[in-house]
DNA sequence: TTTCTTGCTACAATAATAGTAGCAGAGGGT
DNA sequence: ACCCTCTGCTACTATTATTGTAGCAAGAAA
């Protein structure tokens, strides 16, 4: 595990964000975790940190352009950090992983009512 | 209110979906609300319905584009729906909205030490 | 009819993401 | 030392998604 540094651009609480002029810290949340793969990352890094290519397997082999531009946002964000076995979630990201958890379930009883849907009546 | 018709693109469990081969229901239940501003929007429909205008202005002056695409992908998904007065959060998303509820009180908590932070260590 | 407001589309510009290649460094043999 | 493999990650191009601004059409009000 390298660790290199360079710069990236997350949302930061009280200046404009991406969707957000007054940036309350829910809308710099949103902000961040509304970007590609975000949450799945968080999700796929619970319980078990992972390498990179690890990792990348787990997110359905999401291109390592993306995978790392989220990776360097999240270390940023202090959800997730690196150790020598590769990346891991922070005690914070363990806290955020805990209560996007329950949606898992919800989604599973929510998913068949979309199956049946079409578009917007 | 209207509530014309018209095709959007939903991801649907089972199916690959942006992000998810495999179609997970919490990976759709991510794709869909990894897109921008759908959290955004679930959040401020919260507790009140209110119109088009009204809510392009809660959401920061989004533009209208991007709000009519997520409203239209946001009813197609069962979370949105049209009343006379405007759009209102469903059963559905209004139980949606419970999960996410908790996470402004834990952006709150977060926030803060995100202003301290720079680039990844 | 004129004037507003509202929902929403058109369109051009910019930014984000996907997808594929492949490099450079760290071992591990041999 | 040499070769091979694995790893993190950058380069680069092709697509999509999002922004931002204008403005139309329909209904309500005056």
């Amino acid at each position: 595990m390298t660790g290199k540094k360079s710069t990236v651009n997350i949302p930061r609480p009280g200046t404009p964000v991406r969707g957000s002029k007054t940036g309350q810290p829910i809308m710099v949340l949103f902000d961040l975790l509304g970007r590609r793969w975000a949450m799945g990352i968080l999700w796929n890094l619970n319980d078990k940190g992972c390498t990179f290519r690890t990792l990348q397997g787990r997110c359905d082999s999401v291109s390592p352009t993306v995978l790392n531009t989220r990776l360097k946002e999240l270390r940023a964000a202090g959800l997730v950090a690196v150790d020598d076995d590769g990346y891991i979630l922070t005690d914070e990201g363990r806290a955020l992983f805990l209560h996007l958890e329950p949606l898992g379930d919800w989604a599973m009883g929510w998913a068949p009512s979309l199956l049946g849907e079409r578009d917007p009546p």
